[in-house]
RNA sequence: GGCCAGGUGGCAGAGUGGUUAUGCAGCGGCCUGCAAAGCCGUGUACGCCGGUUCGAUUCCGACCCUGGCCUCCA
C-alpha cells in the first residue's frame, strides 16, 4: 500500500517514494534545550513518532534523526539567570525531554545530534557558502545574502520583494539586504563561543539544521519535519543554506507540518504565556490520554487543548482497556501484532489518524462481541496491533485501572471486596453499600460481575 | 496590510456531489439487591448569501468570523 503525504513544497498530498527504494532518511526540528517544553512542543513528536512506526513497516531502513539545540542565546540567559554553567541547563532540560517524550510513547530517534558537537560541519558549511559567493562576512557577523538564491521564499509561498516591504526585523546596518539572516555572530567573552575563521563567535539557529541533517543523513533526505510555525523563516532558510552549500541539491523531498496545538484558542506558546507544561500534566494524567488526544485531530489541522477533550480521551481509552481486561484470558501469539488492513490504509492516507482511530474503535466493539477462542484471539490480536500502529494500548489492561493504586492498600482492598461479598451473600444490603462508599472514599470503584468483583482506581 | 489554513450535531473530530464517519456526553429500555460494566434503541449537523447542478455540507464567487506566519516559536 502505497504511502501518501502531504508536501509543503507543493500544497499537495503526493505518493511518498524515498530517493532510494530501501531506505528513508527523515529528520524532526527537535528542542532548545533551556527549559521544559509544553505539550504543544510534543504533538510534532508524537504525530511523527506514527508516521516513523509506518515508515518502518514500509522500509527496510530508516534513519530518523531529532536534534537537540544545545546552543542558543535563552539557555545563555536560563544559566546567567540561574547562576548554573550552560551545560548544566542543557543536559538538564535534554534530559527531562528524553524523559517526557519516552513517557508518551514517543521512540528515540536513531540520531539525536547536538548543535555544540558539529562545530566543524557548520564552520565548514559557512565556509563553503562564503567561498560560492552565498555569504558574507561583516563586523564579525557572517549573513546569509539572500539575494543570492533565487528561491528563496518557495517553501513559505512568499517573494523577497515583500519579505522587505513587511519587514519588522530590525535590521542591522552590516546588513546588505533586510532578509539576510545571520549565519554566525560573535560571542562576548562570558557566552559560549568556539573559534573561527571570523573570531570567536557561535553559530546563528538554522545553520546548525543543515549542517547536522547533512552530516549525519546525507545532503538531501527524503523527509524534513517540524512545527508549521516553523516554515518560515527556518525552514526556508535551511533551504537556502543547504541547497547553496550543497551544489544546488535538492536539501529535503518532502516537508511535512504539523498544526498548531492551541489553548483557550490560541497558539500555545511561552511567549503568550498560555502554556501546560508537559511533564506536568504527565504527572497529573495518563500519559496514554495525552498521547491520544495529540492523535484525534488530523496533524496538519489545529488542535485545541480543553480539559473536556482530555477527560474524553481517558473515558475513551477506559472503553478499549474493558475490552482488553475482558480479553486477559487470550493469549495471542506474536509479540508484536500484525497491524489491521483499515489501520494501515488510514495512516498511508497523509497520516489519518482520525480515520485510524474510529477503525480502532470498530475493532474494539468487533473484540467485545467475539466469541469463541479463535474469534477472540484473532480480534484482541486486531486490536492490540491496531493499537500499537499508534502507539496506544501498549500497557496491560490492569496496569491501566490501576493507575494511581500505589496510594491504596491493594490488600485491604480485597478484604473489604470480600467482606462486602459476604454481606451480599446475607443480603445485608446496608452493609454491602457502606462498605462500597467506604472504598470510593479511598478512590476505588468496583463493579460487581458473573466472576466475582473487580477494582480500579475510580475516575 | 500581505501570505496561508479553517468555520460540521451538546463537546471533540473525519469525510463526501446523492446512500450522511467515529469517540465522549445525553435520553429510553434490558440486565443488576442497588450500582458499574455490557447489551438494544435513540440524534438527518455541516458559518452567511448567491451561482453551477436533476441534486451541494462537499464545486465556484462574494461576505462574515476564527486561527497561523510575516520577530523567538513545535
Amino acid at each position: 500500500m502505497p504511502i501518501r503525504l502531504h508536501n509543503t513544497l507543493t500544497r499537495r498530498v503526493e505518493p511518498f517514494q524515498p530517493l532510494h527504494p530501501d531506505q528513508v532518511t527523515m529528520y524532526l526540528c527537535g528542542p532548545t534545550v533551556y527549559n521544559y517544553v509544553h505539550i504543544g512542543n510534543a504533538r510534532g513528536p508524537v504525530v511523527f513518532d506514527v508516521l516513523v512506526r509506518l515508515l518502518r513497516r514500509h522500509y527496510p531502513k530508516v534513519v530518523f534523526a531529532r536534534n537537540i539545540t544545545d546552543v542558543d542565546d535563552k539557555i545563555n540567559a536560563a544559566a546567567r539567570n540561574a547562576g548554573v554553567p550552560i551545560a548544566e541547563i542543557t543536559d538538564r532540560y535534554a534530559a527531562a525531554y528524553r524523559e517526557d517524550m519516552a513517557r508518551l510513547g514517543v521512540t528515540a530517534p536513531d540520531i539525536e545530534p547536538h548543535a555544540t558537537a558539529h562545530m566543524p560541519q557548520i564552520i565548514a558549511m559557512i565556509e563553503r557558502l562564503i567561498a560560492d559567493g552565498h555569504a558574507y562576512a561583516a563586523e564579525g557577523h557572517v549573513l546569509f545574502d539572500v539575494s543570492s538564491y533565487a528561491e528563496y521564499g518557495a517553501l513559505s509561498g512568499r517573494s523577497t520583494e515583500e519579505m522587505i516591504a513587511g519587514a519588522r526585523v530590525e535590521v542591522a546596518p552590516y546588513k546588505r539586504n533586510p532578509a539576510d539572516f545571520v549565519l554566525w555572530k560573535p560571542s562576548s567573552d562570558d557566552l559560549p563561543g568556539w573559534d573561527s575563521p571570523w573570531g570567536r563567535g557561535r553559530p546563528g539557529w538554522h545553520i546548525e539544521c543543515s549542517a547536522m541533517s547533512a552530516a549525519h543523513l546525507g545532503e538531501t533526505i527524503d523527509i524534513h519535519a517540524g512545527g508549521v510555525d516553523l516554515t518560515f523563516p527556518h525552514h526556508e532558510n535551511e533551504i537556502a543554506q543547504s541547497t547553496c552549500a550543497h551544489g544546488g541539491a535538492v536539501f529535503a523531498r518532502w516537508w511535512l507540518h504539523n498544526g498548531m496545538l492551541t489553548f483557550g484558542g490560541r497558539k500555545m506558546s511561552k511567549s503568550l504565556g498560555n502554556v501546560l507544561e508537559l511533564h506536568t500534566l504527565l504527572d497529573q494524567h495518563p500519559p496514554e490520554a495525552l498521547r491520544l488526544l495529540l492523535l484525534k485531530g488530523h496533524y496538519r489541522q489545529p488542535l485545541d487543548w480543553t480539559d473536556e477533550a482530555l477527560e474524553q480521551s481517558v473515558r475513551t481509552l477506559d472503553g478499549w482497556y474493558g475490552v482488553l481486561r475482558d480479553l486477559a484470558d487470550v493469549q495471542t501469539d506474536e509479540v508484536v501484532q500484525p497491524i489491521p488492513e483499515a489501520i494501515e490504509q488510514a495512516l498511508c492516507d497523509d497520516l489519518n489518524t482520525p480515520i485510524a482511530l474510529a477503525e480502532l474503535s470498530a475493532l474494539a466493539d468487533r473484540a467485545r462481541k467475539a466469541e469463541g477462542d479463535e474469534a477472540r484471539k484473532a480480534a484482541k490480536s486486531a486490536l492490540l496491533g491496531a493499537g500499537a500502529a499508534l502507539g496506544l494500548l501498549l500497557q496491560p489492561a490492569e496496569e491501566w485501572f490501576r493507575q494511581g493504586a500505589d496510594t491504596v492498600d491493594a490488600e485491604q482492598v480485597e478484604a473489604l471486596i470480600a467482606a462486602r461479598n459476604e454481606a451480599r451473600a446475607g443480603k445485608d444490603w446496608a452493609r454491602a453499600d457502606a462498605i462500597r462508599d467506604q472504598l470510593a472514599a479511598m478512590g476505588v470503584s468496583i463493579e460487581d460481575g458473573a466472576d466475582g468483583t473487580r477494582w480500579s482506581m475510580a475516575r
